[in-house]
DNA sequence: AGCCAGGGTCTAA
DNA sequence: TTAGACCATGGC
């Protein structure tokens, strides 16, 4: 069975360096959560019609109301402003100070991203990888899709986590390349059949899988 | 375990 | 133009 390591030596050939999701952690932790089901171009849409910079402090000085019209694109829009407005204030006692949450343990700090209604395990580890840093791998709906098409039959999460986090050097730019070239790979290739003829995983793809 | 939250966009007809 | 699938999900 193909490694881990490998797996990500093919994904780079074919797609060349990863993007990182945004250097700014709290632009991270606000489209981690808009993006939840939803297309990417919506939140973009969201975040580049934002009237002001998108500070925690302009975030906490918008009413529920104005909150939810901003960011109704991406739909689920009492729910997300809700979210947001959790984090942010999660983020306060931080002091709006991503230094400060860098040097909180990583457990810790995964428990208390999963302890903010709204936030669960996939959003809590994008969070932690790209805002703060911490080496937890992403494991998301296109993974589980992606390594059911070569066949692995992982049965849990924690399943798929071990498999990458024991492959891999424990490196948290390493852990969000990765996950943005499974996401590239499926958004890409995986979603239309016709594609997949040319796909480099051909060969030990599983196409009957494909939707 | 399955269903619900819900706006926007793309596609096939 | 219209119906329907789908979207970088999470909560109950």
């Amino acid at each position: 069975m193909i490694t881990a390591s490998e797996i990500y030596e093919k994904l780079l050939a074919s797609y060349g360096q990863p993007r990182w999701w945004s250097d700014n952690p709290y632009i991270v932790m606000v489209q981690s959560v808009l993006v939840q089901n939803t297309a990417w171009a919506s939140v973009e849409k969201v975040t580049d019609a934002f009237p002001k910079p998108l500070t925690p402090e302009y975030v906490v000085s918008l009413s529920t109301e104005e909150l939810e019209s901003l960011i109704r694109p991406c739909g689920f829009a009492k729910a997300k402003a809700a979210t947001i407005r959790r984090l942010t204030e999660w983020y306060g006692g931080h002091n709006y100070h991503a230094d400060k949450v860098m040097a909180v343990d990583q457990n810790l700090l995964r428990n208390e991203l999963l302890q903010i209604k709204g936030i669960g395990a996939e959003t809590a580890d994008v969070i932690l990888v790209y805002a703060f840093h911490k080496p937890s791998f992403i494991v998301d709906a296109y993974t589980r899709r992606f390594l059911d098409r070569m066949s692995f039959g992982f049965s849990s999460d924690d399943e798929i986590r071990i498999f990458f986090e024991s492959g891999l050097y424990t490196n948290y730019q390493l852990y969000g390349w990765y996950h943005w070239l499974i996401l590239e790979h499926g958004i890409s290739c995986c979603r239309k059949t016709p594609l997949c003829d040319r796909c480099i995983f051909a060969p030990i793809c599983n196409v009957s899988k494909h939707r």
